[in-house]
DNA sequence: ATACTAATATCA
DNA sequence: GATATTAGTATG
């Protein structure tokens, strides 16, 4: 009889033992019972039989976790605070819903385990395709002796100094051709008989990257996110299994695919936040990136045209130079908070020359907070202390938190006072504007409340590229992956309001953001870009070095102390009992207070104070070395508190 | 995590 | 006093 010590699935229950008459692999998901319920665990090793009764393991679930994806899930599950069970489940099996249908024999999982040491070569895929792009390459085959794309001489050099590196940050501007770099480095990995993942921040909205990957790739490339069907999932799995698919492409999750001899990481937009998941467990996986890379011998390339500080701190940085034909750029800075003569005068100007704009609005739908004249106060959501944002399509309030909504009130509940005046500018309201001062401008909204599905970024996309439409309006969502060729203005506003936010990097997301949003202007010939800030003197140094930026903005976040010259962790407890939260809090920030080598930033009630109901607190940690703020972490870390490792969002 | 148990609050 | 809610504990 073998006796195993096993860790649970969807359970923070300590190491339990089981036993079974048939030796068991490390890694292999089983079925127990537990109480009177059968429940799923990981054989974690064989033990000696113990002193306690144990009961036997039902049945082999077909799945098994590699040594590696155990050694990377203990380390997500220690460094990021979560259960060991949460950062295992966080790999794709093999099979979708594997667990538990059908049941094996030992003897097919020891195939399936180690079948997979001599992988076979990709098929040779020819693949036709019309690139509206730059190069004009007409058949691409993949596999053996593939074909690669033309790359300049900058390219080249880029492209081997890459190669001689485990891992590296690639520092590019928009359109110096950093895609062909990645392409050509897949090539080399196919060449090879290795897989690749290429990581970006919302698939989703990338359908350009899809097309230039699919265009050389073919069949080979996959793209996986969480919104694709559990049957196109099982069809990948399969692809993969079956060694057809050796490129994924996709968000986060993508990071965790089965791919068998992984060659690369690319992590493209390295710099952007999406990265780092708001939900346990709460892993950045750029990061995360870096540690698999390292655990199976795989080369890690982090790409970014606004690179992270804490990036271009710690990796070895590889700068791709502008083109030659960089279309020229010209900057102007205006004055005010709202869409005023100035910026209607640019927009109808350009419109009327029969060229397209860009406005970038920093928040989102019709986010407007209904605000009392009288006593100041801003309506809010009952529950989340937020403000309830006016949408007025669907003549509601509504809680961005916690979906609470609400009929649109005309009185002030404090004091009674009527009208209630709206805050801030919303796309909605902009539009309105825009098209009551600009005869015949068609506007297209772009931001998360008119692109609800893929169908609809498609559909104003192509309305924009076939100029159908003459103003892309919208936020965030504007500054990524998108490239518009014929955009000529670029109105940026609201930079003070990200410039003003309570987060040590206000700068740097104000900074990236304008050098996002500018860069998606202007490829094909010069473009204006109007900047709205009360701030001209922040920014006019950086305008045309991004490079400049980092290394002032790294010698204030030095003097500063923060990341990457500090580890920070914030603690947030949420109970809705308000003395109950309060006092966990007081309770763990006491403890902390016993460990010398950590800082108590601050405590207190969180920013947004409730959600859902619950009342919130937080404590912001910081400390020089990050292996101290660890172990005094993992010495109150209880139930009622929820860690987050190098945070990125303080709300 | 979750089943189970003990303790405490809520209400007629 | 019965029932609902919460807190605590062990699980192999």
């Amino acid at each position: 009889m073998h006796y195993y010590e096993t860790i649970l699935l969807r359970s923070s229950a300590p190491h339990l033992t089981y036993h079974s008459p048939h030796p068991l692999c490390t890694g292999s998901v089983v079925s127990v019972p537990l109480h009177s319920t059968e429940k799923q665990a990981v054989i974690l090793q064989e033990k000696e039989k113990p002193a306690f009764e144990t009961e036997a393991i039902i049945a082999e679930a077909g799945e098994v976790y590699s040594a590696e994806q155990m050694e990377i899930a203990k380390f997500i599950s220690a460094y990021y605070f979560s259960s060991f069970s949460e950062a295992i489940s966080l790999f794709i099996p093999h099979t979708v819903g594997c667990c538990p249908p059908t049941t094996p024999s030992y003897a097919e999982i020891q195939k399936q385990v180690y079948g997979i040491v001599g992988a076979q070569h990709p098929t040779v895929t020819t693949v036709s395709y019309d690139r509206e792009g730059i190069k004009q390459d007409k058949h691409v085959i993949v596999g053996m002796g593939a074909s690669r794309p033309t790359l300049s001489a900058a390219q080249e050099e880029v492209y081997s100094q890459l190669l001689q590196k485990d891992k590296s940050l690639l520092f590019g501007v928009t359109g110096s051709g950093k895609t062909e770099i990645f392409i050509t480095l897949v090539v080399k990995m196919l060449e090879e008989g290795k897989t690749s993942i290429f990581l970006m921040p919302e698939i989703s909205l990338t359908p350009q990257m899809e097309k230039r990957l699919k265009a050389y790739f073919g069949d080979a490339v996959a793209m996986w996110h969480s919104k694709i069907t559990k049957k196109k999932k099982q069809q990948i799995l399969t692809g993969i299994e079956e060694g057809r698919i050796r490129i994924v492409a996709g968000a986060r999750s993508a990071l965790f695919v089965p791919l068998r001899d992984l060659g690369l990481i690319v992590v493209d937009e390295e710099h952007d936040d999406s990265y780092k998941a708001m939900t346990r467990p709460r892993y950045h996986a750029r990061d995360v990136a870096i540690l698999m890379g390292q655990k199976l011998g795989a080369k890690v390339v982090l790409a970014s045209a606004t690179p992270s500080m804490t990036s271009y701190h710690k990796h070895a940085v590889v700068i791709l130079e502008k083109p030659y034909i960089q279309s020229k750029k010209t900057y102007r800075f205006i004055q005010g908070d709202s869409i005023n003569q100035e910026i209607l005068k640019a927009l109808r100007q350009n419109f009327h020359q029969g060229r397209q704009s860009l406005l970038f609005l920093p928040t989102r739908g019709n986010f407007k907070y209904l605000y009392c004249e009288q006593c100041g106060k801003t309506h809010r959501c009952p529950y989340c202390s937020v403000g309830m944002a006016l949408h007025r399509a669907y003549r509601h309030l509504k809680c961005h938190y916690c979906n609470y909504t609400e009929a649109i009130r005309e009185h002030c509940t404090a004091c009674g006072y009527a009208p209630l005046k709206s805050e801030r500018m919303g796309t909605v309201e902009a539009i309105e504007q825009i098209t009551e001062a600009i005869e015949d401008i068609k506007v297209e909204q772009f931001d998360k409340d008119s692109i609800t599905t893929h169908k609809k970024l498609t559909e104003a996309l192509k309305r924009f590229e076939s100029e159908e439409s003459h103003l892309l309006l919208g936020t965030q969502m504007l500054s990524k992956g998108h490239d518009y060729a014929k955009i000529t203005l670029s109105v940026i506003m609201g930079l003070d309001h990200i410039l003003g936010l309570a987060d040590y990097r206000a700068r740097e997301r104000a900074m990236s953001l304008l050098f996002q949003i500018a860069g998606r202007s202007g490829r094909a010939s010069e473009a204006e870009v109007l900047i709205q800030t009360a701030d001209r003197e922040f920014f006019t140094p950086y305008l045309e070095d991004y490079g400049r930026f980092i290394r002032d903005e790294l010698a204030f976040l030095e003097a500063a102390q923060y990341p990457p010259f500090a580890s920070l962790a914030r603690i947030l407890i949420a109970h809705k009992d308000e003395r109950k939260a309060s006092k966990t809090t007081m309770d763990t920030v006491s403890r902390l207070k016993t460990f010398k080598e950590i800082e108590i930033v601050g405590h207190g009630k969180a920013p947004v104070e409730r959600i859902a109901n619950k009342f919130r607190f937080q404590i912001l940690l910081r400390a020089k070395n990050r292996v101290p703020l660890l172990k005094a972490l993992h010495a109150v870390d209880c139930r009622e508190i929820e860690i987050d490792m190098d945070p990125v969002e303080f709300s």
